[in-house]
DNA sequence: CGGCCGGTCTGACATTTGTCATGTGCGCCG
DNA sequence: CGGCGCACATGACAAATGTCAGACCGGCCG
């Protein structure tokens, strides 16, 4: 048999964490060496432990899961990196595949599940949920231009047009037409609706 | 030594779920008697197994942690009920104790933690993470009357005006004002600002 | 009782917002 | 190259929104 695999774990919620690390550790090939609260924390663990496989949460204080996953590739390309979340949009699957991520699912899954795929990703597989893809795939790319996105992230605290135009330099009319290009795309009747949507989407 | 301490755990994300019932179950004095993923279930279950303590996600399909824990205390009065969450509001603490919850703490406590205050509960004591108690305490009360928690809730989604008052059966005027009162109210600059504020204190 | 307060409800007015027509520049493909 | 499509940017106009003053009702207290 080979040497068992190390894992790193991170999740802000304690309760969690330290569930899943006792469950994993039963699996007689698998040895949790580090966990963490936050993204921060999660890449100084990473740094010091050299974990085979990290498994995030998506939400994070400090940083969120895909941003780590993003420093974590470049810092330690031998690691694979997992992540877990609760509520998972469409476009968060996309840029976390994006950021070199070998592995998404839901906490839906059991714990037995979970090391199976943490064996499997180590073995140089990917898995992504079936159910997270499908709806990946059915929602598709957002259609939204980068300054619609920008703008919609602006006015998603429902921060009046003068002040998004003064934020992103630009002339109030500017303004209300991208978000109202934004509304027209996300099929919403005002930027405030076209803001929750994107949101939900993962597309913000 | 008193007999065992029978639970009930409900939480829609089985990763966590059966962490925690496997965590659970090492205590010597405390017995995981059903397990349940939305709220109808866990009512069933309770009904079905008459546990002493149901330790309930705030955030399930079906019906929400608080809703269920008031249909419990109906049904099993002897049952006492906790609610265990990630991302607590101070208005869902204050709605939780009403509904007759002996039991409110964050998903960032400990196994061991958790063990100890399942005990305490049972012994007919509460217990209020002290850190979730400031927020609510420093967070007070709602100020909204109820017609303007009313409009807000239907504003939420960013429905135009017209839309509301038909909804409510009001003038658009008097929409307009509640929501403006609503706003005043709460600091924010517009009701969709107004909105994003009430559900962060969780008085929407 | 009578005045006062707070919640409910409304229409008129001024401001903010969404829509439209228009213009510029950049990259792509025939 | 020339034309096409798309993202970016702006101002004028119409529609939706927020603000204001005021009317009605029920409860509370001096």
């Amino acid at each position: 048999m080979t040497a068992v695999i190390r894992v790193l774990l991170a999740d802000d919620e304690h309760l969690i964490r330290g569930a899943v690390a006792a469950l994993l550790t039963l699996e007689e090939d698998l040895a949790v060496v580090a966990e963490a609260a936050s993204g921060p924390e999660a890449l100084a663990m990473a740094r010091a432990h050299r974990p085979d496989v990290a498994v995030l949460d998506l939400q994070m204080p400090g940083a969120d899961g895909v941003a780590v996953a993003a420093s974590l590739r470049a810092e330690l390309p031998g690691c694979a990196v997992m992540i877990v979340t609760g509520h998972a949009r469409p476009g968060h699957l996309k840029r976390a595949l994006a950021a070199g991520v070998r592995g998404f699912l839901p906490k839906t899954v059991s714990a037995r599940r979970l090391a199976e795929i943490i064996r499997s990703v180590h073995g140089g597989h990917r898995y992504v949920d079936p159910e997270l893809a499908a709806d990946a795939i059915s929602a598709g790319d957002s259609p939204l231009s980068e300054r619609e996105a920008e703008l919609l992230e602006l006015a998603a605290d429902g921060a009046p047009v003068a002040e998004i135009a003064r934020r992103a330099a630009l002339a109030p009319g500017t303004v209300r037409n991208y978000l109202s290009s934004a509304a027209a795309k996300l099929g919403a009747t005002n930027r405030h609706a076209a803001a929750r949507i994107a949101r939900e989407r993962g597309w913000l």
